[in-house]
DNA sequence: CAAGTTACCTGACGGC
DNA sequence: TGCCGTCAGGTAACTT
């Protein structure tokens, strides 16, 4: 489910409800999930603490508490987080439960356990940027992130440019969907080799990225199946896309029949005359 | 060592 | 109706 503009939306639903609160107990399903912190440990580490921030980097949600503990969550393909009344009835997939001294309390819906949540002391924390995520990528949003940055990165690369762009060791927060739909934005082909990229492109193509990314968080996110934000609602960036799901409809720009490829396992959707191998064309939206 | 493949899970959907 | 194969927004451990 979740790229960064869904991370990024359900991070800003939650924050006004979660800043200031005391987490003062932790339930879990005992189902594993791709990585639990011990439910002992967030019992110890998170009782009686008062949350102080609420981040996101990549597609992880940080919850920071006023002794720097940090908590992270990753919503792996299906995970869904949102304050719910202590009262109202668990759901089956709900696995990690954190209860709040308002009667309220935050939960993880994960049906397919792709999700994770760890724990990190506030010296892992405050060092977390060459710890826990010294392999993740420069936020596309970044000053960092430059189109000259990312040209330096591709130029090692053979791989498709859209299998860089979906590489979180490269720019983080970019999944399936995003890249699909900043390419076509672009005008260059999902196949086209990252390394082959001219400074041009790049600009173009990182332009690009964070337009829609922008676009796609005032859109409250996507909603394929079942994404809802912390307030339960469904996110209509859906409603803008111009190629991811719509093989064999019309392209917005040309009215070519939109095609689906795969690319390193992963559907690819693109339009083949607005996309060529080689050139770069980008589209005017 | 870069890059492709498989595994981790459940649920929705289409074909028969 | 139901059974079976396929596919899905992510990541990391494999293999080649």
């Amino acid at each position: 489910m979740p790229e960064l503009p869904e991370v990024e939306v359900i991070c800003q639903g939650l924050r006004p409800h979660l800043v200031g609160r005391v987490v003062i107990d932790v339930q879990a399903s005992g189902k594993p999930l791709r990585h639990l912190a011990p439910l002992a440990a967030m019992q110890e580490m998170l009782g009686g603490k008062r949350v102080k921030t609420v981040s996101r980097r990549a597609k992880y949600l940080l919850i920071a508490f006023d002794d720097e503990t940090l908590l992270i969550i990753h919503l792996g393909m299906t995970g869904n987080v949102g304050l719910f009344s202590q009262t109202a009835p668990v759901k089956v997939h709900d696995h990690v439960r954190w209860q709040l001294e308002n009667g309220y309390e935050l939960r993880l819906h994960d049906s397919r356990r792709f999700g994770g949540v760890w724990l990190l002391s506030a010296e892992q924390a405050e060092a977390r940027e060459s710890g826990f995520f010294a392999a993740t990528g420069l936020e596309p949003f970044s000053l960092g992130c430059t189109p000259a940055h990312l040209m330096s990165l591709a130029a090692k690369r053979n791989q498709p440019v859209k299998t860089f762009l979906m590489d979180g060791k490269a720019v983080a927060g970019i999944g399936n969907i995003y890249a699909n739909e900043a390419l076509f934005a672009a005008g260059i082909h999902p196949a086209r080799p990252a390394s082959t990229l001219r400074k041009r492109d790049w600009q173009q193509l990182l332009f690009l990225i964070r337009s829609i990314l922008s676009q796609a968080i005032c859109c409250g996110g996507s909603t394929i199946s079942d994404f809802i934000n912390a307030s339960g609602e469904s996110g209509y960036f859906q409603m803008n896309f111009q190629v991811y799901n719509r093989k064999g409809g019309p392209c917005s720009r040309c009215g070519a029949a939109i095609e689906k490829i795969v690319i390193t396992g992963r559907a690819t959707y693109f339009c083949p005359r607005c996309q060529k191998e080689s050139k770069a064309h980008p589209v005017h939206i």
